[in-house]
DNA sequence: ATTGAGTAGTAAAACGTTTTACTTATTTAT
DNA sequence: ATAAATAAGTAAAACGTTTTACTACTCAAT
């Protein structure tokens, strides 16, 4: 059974491809077509099945209707459920999502942005890492609608939606420090990225408000694509070799493998240590005793980003880029 | 900027359209183009950075290099790593994925389906739902690939890969027997597919085969879609009620639910109940104590999905369908 | 000298749309 | 009665590829 086409569906109207275009596309009433034709040619489509073809379409229009989405690891669960809500909204306004994840590696994300070029997205939406600079300021130069989350890139001039990481974990060492801790520990990883720096900058500026000293013995940069084996390994040697009262950990897949090490050697969350995690998990909720938490906002991320990307797309022209930046909620437990 | 095209390269080389074309296609040794244009054109493929438009080129050859990928939801756990499992290995031969959900709403997932075929994707890789076997019928008719994974759809032929869910619950539930549990609670949802009630089949066989009567109040059939909030206020009932002193829940989510009402009645698992989830999380690893769960090999699964899938495309002609079991593991804690 | 077989390459059709510029008939305004 | 405007619709180009069928030439064999 071939598949119709938009000449099989004028042939049996006894009308031009023209004017079935036309009527498809919601031009007729302009085109001064008459309500006959378009009632005698929608149901026929209608009956028929007939979808137009999307490629043909692409080719023609130079848009596709796909929005690609490139983030670091679909199965992180802070990204799974962003890409869900991402994909959820898009739908409904028509737009379908390519995503792919980079693993944090420079290569594979720019192949991924050449791919994504050559099928000719409508517009990019990129959790970035360092070493994209160029290729995102070529979108840009393009004209083509880009919005980075989560983290943003030094030196680009683009939109971006986050949260406001400085201030998450500023505060959640001040909580910290008003519980009476005073070697606090900071697990973090060694990417190069603004969000990463950020939770850094507001560890040590609570601390320094406070009084208290740096000690960069209390902190730990695991490298990003290292097994967890071997993470797990350095976080059990600073434990050991370092005493401390708090730890936050920056990522919550760094805080899962955290309680992991913490669990093996006995060590008891409570009365001697308190632990905090950046992004929820379901994990923390339900661990004994619960593990309070760094929740950014990710339905109004998903929103913003949208919103943003929409906008975008159904403006002719290049609009002002906007950062917006939502604040995170610390969940005592 | 205009985008380049291939008949800028050909401009360029000097040569026609058809020789750039052979040549970016491997094709140009069988059709005697000489070594110095060959080397010439490459060149200068190189060093101006042409991508063929791939719009164009599905278009015209009628495939995508697209596969779509239809599951119940991004954001659980399982299938985000089945996910990101398939795309890595998809990447790895040239084949991009299109992603969506379904909610297992069988409306959207028509929907999903006909989306993909208006953009020929090449191959289906779906979690069904039932109320789908026309759509894949119809796919099939049409010779195009389809794997179904995870649940496969009764009366309908074609490759399917997953777990052994009948013999991992018979075998869950024998253990619960072995400990001297007698009063086996089984809480699953109502959704009709082949591998939940192949859940339901396991713990009725397993408690037939120990001489254990079946108690359908132990039996609590969660509704798919509804909120948490409810399916909550249901588990805590069934727990108040009725005497229970092992759970198998059917899902991750459904069991992670049950350990928050757990949790919140202050109910202890250990010396007087047993607790196992189906599909691991890393919740269960870190529970205190560990939550026993069943283990599907999602490596071996999506590497099968992959391999079925690339044969299928690989191949002109229709290969026999193809039915890969895997056992799951229970892994005790 | 003619035929046949290779070598090196190209022109043009086709894929299925959208869109521009056009035609023809009818109505309206003067 | 005629020009201008409107209504109803269409022909054909264009998007960027792939692929089929072709040309033109050279060389070897008869």
């Amino acid at each position: 059974m071939k598949t119709l086409s938009i000449k099989d569906i004028a042939v049996e109207a006894g009308v031009s491809i023209t004017t079935v275009s036309f009527i498809i596309n919601g031009k007729a009433r302009n085109k001064s077509i008459s309500e006959a034709v378009i009632k005698k040619v929608e149901k026929i489509i209608a009956e028929s099945g007939y979808k137009p073809n999307q490629i043909a379409r692409s080719l023609r229009t130079g848009n596709s209707n796909i929005i690609g989405l490139i983030i670091e690891d679909i199965s992180n669960s802070f990204f799974s459920r962003i890409a869900r809500l991402i994909e959820d909204k898009a739908y409904k306004k028509g737009y379908k999502i390519i995503y792919s994840s980079t693993e944090n590696n420079v290569e594979k994300a720019k192949e991924l942005i050449n791919m994504f070029k050559s099928r000719k997205v409508d517009g990019y939406i990129i959790s970035p890492i360092k070493g994209l600079e160029e290729d995102i300021q070529q979108l840009l130069t393009d004209q083509k609608p880009v919005i980075l989350f989560d983290r943003s890139l030094p030196g680009l001039d683009t939109n971006y939606v986050g949260a406001d990481h400085f201030k998450a974990t500023y505060e959640s060492i001040a909580s910290f420090i008003k519980q009476g801790r005073r070697r606090i520990s900071l697990i973090t990883t060694d990417i190069d990225v603004a969000q990463i720096t950020a939770r850094l900058e507001g560890y040590q500026k609570a601390l320094e408000d406070h009084d208290i000293a740096y000690d960069e013995n209390l902190v730990l940069k695991v490298h990003f694509n290292q097994e967890e084996d071997e993470t797990r390994l350095q976080m059990e040697k600073l434990f050991r070799t370092v005493e401390t009262d708090a730890i936050l950990f920056a990522t919550n897949y760094l805080a899962i493998s955290g309680l992991k090490v913490l669990k093996q050697t006995g060590q008891k969350i409570g009365k001697n240590l308190s632990v905090m995690a950046y992004d929820d998990h379901e994990v923390f909720e339900l661990h004994t005793p619960g593990i309070s938490a760094i929740q950014q906002p990710l339905e109004e991320i998903a929103e913003a980003i949208i919103q943003l990307i929409l906008r975008q797309l159904s403006s002719k022209t290049k609009l002002d880029n906007q950062q917006i930046i939502f604040p995170a909620k610390i969940v005592q437990r």
